[in-house]
DNA sequence: GCTGGGAGAGGCTTA
DNA sequence: TAAGCCTTTCCCAGC
């Protein structure tokens, strides 16, 4: 395809902010926060209409390059034609060199629906929240989401001895930072209230790393069993991990 | 486009790992580590030879349903093309309907060349381990055994004073998370010798909350004054931020 | 605008 | 395979 046709295409495309692609052999140059070099290659040049900028291999989910909210440039040079993404904040600019182009074509989008995820994390705090007495008997929340100055717990409550519990939920296996993050709203609560705040992590899995390190600083562990139905998600069972008493 | 012809097109292009772009009116359904349903609209269905799987909308870098390493079925039901993609391990599937195509097309691509990156955190790292005395004199790194034993610090080195030196790098501005982590290093290491360990965080910057858990944890902050140029990246000075005396 | 944190994180390296 | 961690993370919600 001629380079001259390719760029009145795609000048047009920008104008009317619709979905480009481009394929040929190219090369690439990205300077800002990191500084890349991409040599000669088959790639496909995706652009969109609020200015996502990236460059696809013929494998990986992500782009090999790439800018959001860029502002994008045509031109010629030396038999090439150059597209070039800048952006400022962080100062970025990412240039590619098409030495050829097997296709460019652009289309108008129509799309006003977007996507509804369930099983999220807010989710299945939201259906815990209701009802804490699954964890144990005699908790009751206090409010959702308190902030602290260094972020929040996902719910506060307090048990049956009148004790604060954070109680911090993850939808995936509880890794060393999850434990970290319940530790320092822990730490940060015990210094407003001055007195024992007890940590509550539940997740599917804990790895077992993780695990060791919530028993060192104090953190109980919960065994989260829920299922993905659809349209929702379903807490199907909570149950206490104890501490292995060595 | 006629479906049909299509999926003609898909499932030759699958057989050839090629890189597939469709574009046309779609919904999609997923279900697996979450569930999810985009209703109708315009969007582009992204294939690629490694089972790259990827619904794009005119918006956004990120595309709004994917999978990784997927296989893939087309298939016609009530006069709209599915495209399924399927997994195990974890168990996903991706259903595209397509109700009306605009395009659909296969490329074969010819790609040798990855993307060579400068400036990345490892890099950095390296360029500090051969002088540490940019940090502070007498700072020296410890065998190379040590480092790949414990593995858990970016470079483990030796004061002037003979006390273990944990130092950690971050090429973005340091969070809490950078803090915890370092912490956990420290704390492990702390145990491990039953002595004093330092722990040293280099980074660019910090953000405020960060530099106040690193006063708490005794964790000392360094700014990492570094350029990217190209092709590489070049420390250009390293500075101990004193905690501020209130 | 910065900060904190989730994500169906992805992707890489090492044990 | 799992765990840990970096990423030009992206992206969003709060402040």
């Amino acid at each position: 395809m001629d380079l001259t046709i390719a760029k009145q295409v795609l000048d047009n495309a920008f104008r009317q902010k619709q979905l480009c692609m481009v394929i040929g052999n190219c090369k690439a140059e990205y300077w800002g926060r990191a500084a890349s070099k991409l040599s000669e290659g088959d790639r496909m040049l995706l652009i969109k209409g609020d200015g996502s900028f990236a460059i696809h291999q013929n494998k990986l989910l992500r782009p090999v390059n790439y800018m959001m909210s860029a502002s994008m440039k045509t031109s010629q040079e030396n038999g090439q034609l150059v597209v070039l993404a800048e952006k400022l904040k962080p100062k970025e600019s990412l240039k590619v060199f098409f030495s050829s182009i097997d296709f460019c074509q652009c289309f108008e989008m129509h799309d006003i629906h977007d996507v509804r995820l369930f099983g999220s994390e807010k989710q299945l705090q939201e259906l815990l929240g209701d009802d804490l007495s699954f964890i144990e008997p005699g908790l009751t929340p206090l409010k959702r989401e308190a902030h602290f100055e260094q972020g929040f717990a996902d719910i506060i409550a307090e048990d049956s001895k009148g004790r604060i519990c954070l109680i911090e939920v993850k939808r995936r296996k509880a890794s060393l930072d999850a434990v970290s993050q319940l530790h320092r709203y822990q730490q940060k609560m015990k210094n407003l209230k001055n007195k024992e705040v007890r940590a509550l992590l539940l997740a599917p899995e804990i790895t077992e790393n993780a695990k060791l390190l919530a028993d060192n600083y104090g953190i109980e562990f919960f065994k989260l069993d829920f299922e993905i139905s659809n349209p929702s998600a379903k807490i199907k069972g909570i149950e206490k991990k104890q501490t292995t008493l060595v």
